[in-house]
DNA sequence: GCACCCCTTTGATCTGCGTCAATGCCACAC
DNA sequence: GTGTGGCATTGACGCAGATCAAAGGGGTGC
């Protein structure tokens, strides 16, 4: 088993995953977004080959030597921080579409793990060709910095979340939000698949594995979700939704 | 008072306070890092002129539109998240030589608050600009993307903070990350003014401001600091660093 | 320089979530 | 198909930090 997640930190090519933007019903959501025919052969052409990542192995770790960044093809990732005291932090749950691995630019060596949360694949895209390339499309460069913001974005979220909410509100919000997400990719927005385990969900909302078992119990109980292990239905939207009100429902 | 504050939003340049990179002490720590003397001259003919702002006045506001980063030439700012049910959650406190605004770009609007905590100066940096710029010189764009990188790494440790530690841990971490912050700018790292409320620095760390002050007079008590008000001497630095540890202190 | 108000401190009590524990189930590997 | 171990659920209990409350002090604005 070790040896096996060894062997995936190479970064093999899979020989024949040839990926082309161009034909990927993903590109409104992923880089390539805004580009016209010619540059996106241009971004096709510096895409480094597709890759395959086995649930449970990492795409890259803290530590690595920083030389892409990726984009989720299909699957599913989790990156999570760990320090050396042992506290360990998921950082965010990546699904198709979504970019991996923009942590590492800043100290040339990626700052957090990498792990697919089911047999997925992604893109490779080699950041100083992005960067030399970026340098000449202008919308691509542009694009690239917008992700990047998101990211920044999205993290205050997180930090929100982690700094004023409730454990049920933190849940709540968390299965909203993948609902929007899977909702984008053309999956129902009331009906999917926890690829990730109670402890993941916890740890990701700051909360004990426990806790989040009871909030999924609770909100069975209470009619706005069937849940069934990993199996999740949302039966009432709009009550979900007003459990992130804060509980003085003040309208500031 | 709501008046002045209005009146702040619009981008004001200050006559006459003429900014160089070239002649600002901070180009190590800031955005000219690792430039030329010929690019630096470039960037500052780029550079949109200085802005003052008073305490308690907004550099932006979540919802105006996105024009510029910024650069902290001296001073000190909060960044703050709030939503429309009312939460208000602290993500940031920027000081001299740091980069402020780059959550506006993924939206053309920015996202959060940005608060002066004293009277400060700050550089404007126009976006566009700032990209065709890079878009010509290789080391600013790198370095711009480090930056950016950076604020999404600083973003994971605040998670981390968040989501695994306990109150005197998060409080230690804050002023260990202020000291090293103060000492990179020629400061002591053993004794500073704390800009921020009890309030603010709670928010930031996700607690309440009573806990944060029982958190001051404890280290106070137990010798690790010395605090009055918002002065702040840092007596224990090895045993403020020990309580990072976990509880179990275990060495993963 | 003065007054006021916000900030801070400290105590008492409450509670949401963590912790510890035990049982049960499902998915995966073989 | 079957066995097994990780994952999930649920209960009992304890505690860290929230909440409520009150008083004092110092910095800020006029």
């Amino acid at each position: 088993m070790h040896a096996n997640v060894k062997q995936n930190v190479v970064p093999l090519i899979t020989p024949g995953l040839k990926v082309a933007c161009s034909q990927c019903n993903l590109r409104e959501l992923c880089l390539p977004f805004g580009l016209d025919d010619h540059d996106m052969a241009r971004l096709d052409n510096l895409i480094g080959g597709g890759r395959k990542v086995k649930r449970g192995h990492h795409l890259y770790r803290a530590g690595d030597a920083f030389e892409s960044i990726f984009a989720v093809r299909s699957g599913f990732f989790k990156t999570d921080v760990l320090t050396e005291d042992g506290r360990d932090q998921v950082t965010g749950f990546q699904m198709a579409g979504e970019i991996l691995g923009m942590d590492g630019i800043s100290t040339e060596h990626h700052t957090c793990n990498a792990v697919a949360l089911e047999d997925s694949e992604v893109c490779l895209i080699p950041f100083t060709e992005l960067e030399l390339l970026s340098s000449e499309i202008h919308s691509l460069q542009h694009h690239l910095h917008k992700v990047m913001s998101r990211e920044i974005v999205r993290d205050h979220g997180v930090m929100m979340l982690l700094g004023t909410m409730r454990a049920e509100e933190r849940l709540a919000a968390f299965l909203l939000n993948l609902s929007q997400r899977f909702a984008a990719r053309g999956y129902s927005h009331s009906e999917f698949h926890l690829r990730m385990t109670r402890e993941e969900i916890g740890s990701y909302l700051g909360l004990k594995l426990e806790t989040v078992s009871r909030a999924f119990s609770r909100f069975q109980e209470e009619g706005l979700i069937s849940v069934q292990q990993k199996h999740v239905r949302i039966l009432d939207l709009p009550k979900l939704k007003s459990l992130l009100a804060p509980p003085d429902g003040r309208i500031a």
